[in-house]
DNA sequence: AAAAATTGCGTAAGCGCTTGCAATAAAGAT
DNA sequence: ATCTTTATTGCAAGCGCTTACGCAATTTTT
């Protein structure tokens, strides 16, 4: 059987008041009998029970993690491990575990409940990705949780946020598609009008083109993956006959994008380029390989739960919004030849 | 505030003994007031604290995840992120939830404590892939927590795992490079000679090339990325000057062979056949599409849940081995020449 | 040297839920 | 009509930990 508090206490012959209090660094206790204690504790190969203290203190130090499920198996998973690989790190660090959940479209509905939160397992929770409906976000915030989201951003709340600078990267990103390689009839693959990241970027990408006379072609697509991509790149070439180049939403519907126009006897750069957004891993590898912005997704993920925990234990106030820098990464499908990745 | 058992029990007029025997469906609660608790429990929104619930019964209801964290950043990610929203949809359907954790070559180290278990967090746990190590498994298993692991084994144990047909998914896979394509100079990329997936394979990978009376041509790697596969290929290449084709452990390092390959004015599969294992979203994407053996993730990850869950709430024995079938999915690295993916 | 402030520790009351046991009432058996 | 059963429900202890409060023993202050 584990030790429990009382077995420390009974064999050290203080109370489990005492023994909670040194093992807490409550102070208040004899610097003697608190090394005694440290000491049983470690011999007997003591661990709190995490139950009783959530019960006792309300806190659980878990953090909930939730992300989008998308329906079926893509060929290329928009899955953000990475960043949830930074956010396991900093919260280990800081002494806290991870609930993970995929929600879908009909978990979001309003009438399922989220037993992550009323069951009381979470201290906080970060909300991944652009495609969490805002209704949803909204009610999981108003239970009164600290919430934190990444790669998106609720503008008619001032929820906790950190993104990434989608406008700077997009701009960079279609300006050298402009300025290096002259092209103007730009075509944008957006996701769905109302995702933070699509609405930041499209607008990044309307404002380089405006700045050079030129109307913006947008092309909405329901979800941003690959097979989006290959859809919305046939879209786009019958409606745009004129078409010299893409800037897609995110690196997913590039390569959609990209094997739609290899499939129609279109190469890419040469008839058209295109350009991404993540860097993914992929990127480099592609044929061609993809000219992109890259995202620190690691670096997200971090700053994410530091702050979380942060407003947990020391209540920060709300409208805390972290932009963490890009950088264009410059490949092929722009149309430049680099030597190597 | 949240409404607690007592307040239900308040509201109704009994104990929280009947409140709560009523809410758990314990039987010997009249049904006339099962229903009357039912129903204020419902327009209170009541929602039972995990905690406490945790506390009384020594259960969580949440399952731990543990996979392996590869230490950078690699072009093709092995997360198994299908395998687990697998494992989370059938835990949520459970009634569960889920615990993830990434665990490095430092955190398998003896010394370090598994919170998840010491502070029962969690009532069973699901190891994910080979790279976990053996003495790693075998001091969570002896911890008393039901276990089950995924695409591994520890053969001198008879602890629960579910994995899929390693050894009929690689001697499919190599007997098509023999009979089809007429090939026989085979080497075999493996992972580390004790991981349990790449000892199944390289297994397969022999006997069928004993078939032929060929001796097998093995590359040990110390990882099972692309990188590696890069690497492997030119050693093999060096090693084995007129190598005709190469059986990946997985399809990362295939990827990374082709690569390696190409670079080095040597195509696929005109000159060497590259078969993969896995089939990961890429495999159909990739240049040229590759020929690899499919293994069904998502079932995995459910089956693996479902005896997890089973072994927690009936104590099934130890022993269970699920081996989930695997299909030989031909497209072109093989030298095949098939109309589309 | 007495009064005041500290220090160190135990007591005990929870936190919200489960459950063995006893108590009562209703129903069946003889 | 009396004795058993059986069905309902409440009592209260307990899960393991935290913490407000109080008391004694020290130490500090004047």
């Amino acid at each position: 059987m584990k030790p429990s508090l009382q077995d420390i206490a009974d064999r050290v012959g203080v109370s489990t008041a005492t023994v909670s209090r040194a093992l807490n660094d409550r102070g208040g206790v004899n610097a003697a009998t608190r090394e005694r204690i440290l000491q049983m504790a470690q011999e007997m190969g003591y661990v709190p029970n995490a139950a009783a203290k959530g019960l006792a203190t309300s806190r659980t130090y878990t953090l909930g993690v939730i992300t989008y499920q998308r329906p079926p198996q893509q060929p290329i998973s928009n899955f953000p491990d990475e960043t949830i690989q930074g956010i396991d790190q900093e919260a280990r660090e800081r002494g806290y575990h991870l609930m993970t959940t995929f929600v879908n479209a009909d978990m979001m509905q309003d009438t399922v409940h989220i037993p992550l939160i009323g069951e009381r397992r979470v201290d906080g929770l970060i909300l991944i990705g652009p495609a969490l409906t805002a209704a949803f976000i909204i009610r999981l915030y108003s239970s009164g949780i600290p919430i934190v989201l990444v790669d998106n951003m609720l503008s008619e709340t001032n929820i906790d946020a950190v993104v990434c600078d989608n406008v700077g990267g997009t701009y960079a990103v279609t300006k050298h598609l402009i300025d290096v390689h002259g092209l103007s009839k730009l075509a944008f693959f957006s996701g769905p009008a109302d995702w933070f990241s699509s609405r930041e970027r499209r607008g990044a990408y309307t404002q380089a083109l405006a700045e050079i006379g030129q109307t913006p072609r947008v092309i909405y697509m329901q979800d941003t993956t690959m097979d989006m991509g290959y859809t919305a790149m046939q879209e786009a070439r019958e409606q745009f006959p004129d078409l010299e180049g893409v800037v897609a939403v995110n690196d997913a519907t590039a390569f959609g994008a990209i094997r739609a126009c290899k499939e129609h006897g279109c190469s890419v750069p040469e008839d058209i380029a295109v350009v991404g957004f993540d860097n993914v891993g992929w990127a480099a590898m592609h044929d061609p390989p993809l000219t992109t912005v890259r995202m620190f997704r690691h670096e997200t993920g971090i700053q994410a739960v530091r702050h979380l925990i942060d407003t947990i234990e020391r209540g920060s106030p709300a409208g805390f919004q972290l932009r963490l820098g890009t950088e264009q990464i410059i490949r092929k499908s722009c149309g430049c030849t680099v030597a190597d990745h």
